[in-house]
RNA sequence: GUGGGUGUAGCUCAAAGGUUAGAGUGCCGGGUUGUGGCCCCGGAGGCUGUGGGUUCAAGUCCCAUCACUCACCCCA
């Protein structure tokens, strides 16, 4: 029969890496609940003018990369290649501005993205995403930015770079666009063809642009951050202040953009240098207006993005330090030994305890080979005559020492050696 | 969407165009050992990604196609 295969970009979690997952999931749900963050679970699929209004019409991901059908000659539905417009969604559906007046939210799962394939970058990937929304003040930045931060290095993860910029706001942002554009049209010649269709959709991303004439070109041209309102630099000043008072290290980068239009003021990236070429391992910003654009009320918010595979491969410890190995092997000899091991592996596991046995008849010989190599401590040999004499052998595989336990106290003797309930 | 690299045993990889495609590891069985990881012996396991072409002869050269992979692009 031919084989089925998994689909180009969409990947298979196995045992060994899961357990890397489980590990971050639970730090993320410790860390994060500190700061009052609560887990919100969103569908995966909605109606396409949710990403199309919320992320942008012009941007790549609508443009070209989600993955969008029309549901049986119904509507257009969307599998989702974000989670913050999801989330706001939710967020509005259920008012929950009228009860709480800020409102710190995150969600994890998958998203979809049609693109090339390639190291770090998978048509289904998984975020970590976490929104907080009701604040204006620069503090919620900060709290946002540090909590990032400390949940990284609290999975042991170093070599990372904060870099932030301010992308101004609703006012002036089109002014600083313009400017852009009156600069760039006079050196439209010097860009790439990408750069100059850019030039027309989103003349910001030329910014960072890696062909070396755009760098040229863009050298000398209006920078950002001296262009926005009193009210952003303000804004962006008193985040730069509250990151140096918790000693949050991170570098002004003010070529960043984004790539999606609903960020405003506040942006941030955190690079992982052992990534590759997909180097993002989280990104994030303010999004004030966003809330009003999806039809809810004029609240702000900011959020960051973590990106759940990036994070896994940065990981510090090899693969045995996740592993798991069962406590107890259990090997038998004849019919009514299997019976009584099968018995007690039962409770044993009923107690918590990880146990295994072998049920393909095999020589006692090649159980105690494969006890050994499952890298089990502890071995339990069941025979006929043990059986008889009413207490069976313990062997302490490290130690190479082994005891006979009699049946009657076997288990109070695992109890005392696992700690098992 | 555009380029480059790679496709041989479950896994990691050999095999100047020339007999029956090999090794390590893993798996199965046996020997040795204090009933155990080491060591020794044996076994199973392959349409060499797929389809064409060149040649007396193709795993090897050419074309196509598919897959994987890295980079561009984009983003987390």
């Amino acid at each position: 029969m031919e084989r089925i295969t998994s689909i180009r970009g969409f990947r298979d979690i196995l045992p060994g890496e899961s357990e890397k997952w489980q590990f971050v999931e639970e730090k993320a749900r410790e860390i994060f609940g500190a700061y009052g963050v609560r887990e919100i679970r969103i569908p995966i699929l909605e109606k396409t003018d949710l990403f199309r209004r919320g992320i942008g019409e012009t941007t790549d991901v609508v443009e070209k990369e989600m993955y969008t059908f029309v549901d049986r000659g119904e509507e257009s539905l969307t599998l989702r290649p974000e989670a913050t417009a999801s989330v706001i969604r939710a967020y509005i559906e259920h008012n929950f501005f009228e009860t709480d007046p800020v409102t710190k939210l995150f969600t994890i799962g998958p998203m979809f993205r049609r693109e090339r394939p390639q190291k770090g970058r998978y048509r289904q990937f998984h975020q970590i995403n976490v929104e907080m929304l009701g604040y204006e003040d620069p503090r919620i930045d900060g709290e946002l930015i540090s909590m990032l931060m400390l949940f990284l290095s609290e999975l042991g993860i170093g070599d990372l770079d904060l870099e932030i910029n301010s992308l101004g706001c609703a006012d002036c942002r089109p002014v600083f666009r313009e400017e852009v554009v009156r600069f760039l049209d006079h050196r439209e010649e010097s860009l790439c063809p990408d750069c100059r269709r850019r030039l027309q959709t989103n003349p910001l991303r030329v910014f960072d642009c890696k062909v070396e004439t755009c760098r040229e070109a863009v050298r000398e041209a209006p920078v950002i951050l001296d262009s926005i309102c009193a009210g952003c630099r303000d804004h962006f000043e008193k985040v730069k202040e509250l990151l140096d008072a918790l000693a949050v290290p991170f570098r002004v980068n003010p070529r960043m953009v984004r790539g999606l239009d609903y960020y405003k003021r506040t942006a941030f990236e955190v690079i992982g240098h052992s990534l590759g070429s997909q180097n993002a391992v989280a990104g994030g910003g303010r999004y004030d207006g966003l809330v009003q654009e999806l039809g809810g009320p004029d609240i702000p918010g900011i959020g960051f993005a973590i990106g759940f595979e990036r994070l896994v491969s940065m990981l510090p410890g090899d693969e045995t330090s996740f592993s798991s190995k069962p406590s107890l092997y259990i090997a038998t000899l004849g019919t009514a030994a299997e019976t009584f091991a099968f018995r007690l592996l039962h409770d044993l596991r009923k107690t918590g305890l990880q146990a295994e046995t072998d049920y393909s008849g095999k020589s006692l010989k090649a159980q105690m080979k494969r006890a050994g190599r499952s890298g089990a401590p502890y071995v339990l040999i069941v025979g006929e005559n043990e059986l008889a004499e009413g207490a069976v052998v313990l062997r302490n595989m490290g130690a190479g020492t082994q005891e006979k336990v009699a049946i009657s106290e076997l288990h109070a003797k695992l109890k005392e050696i696992f700690h098992a309930r």
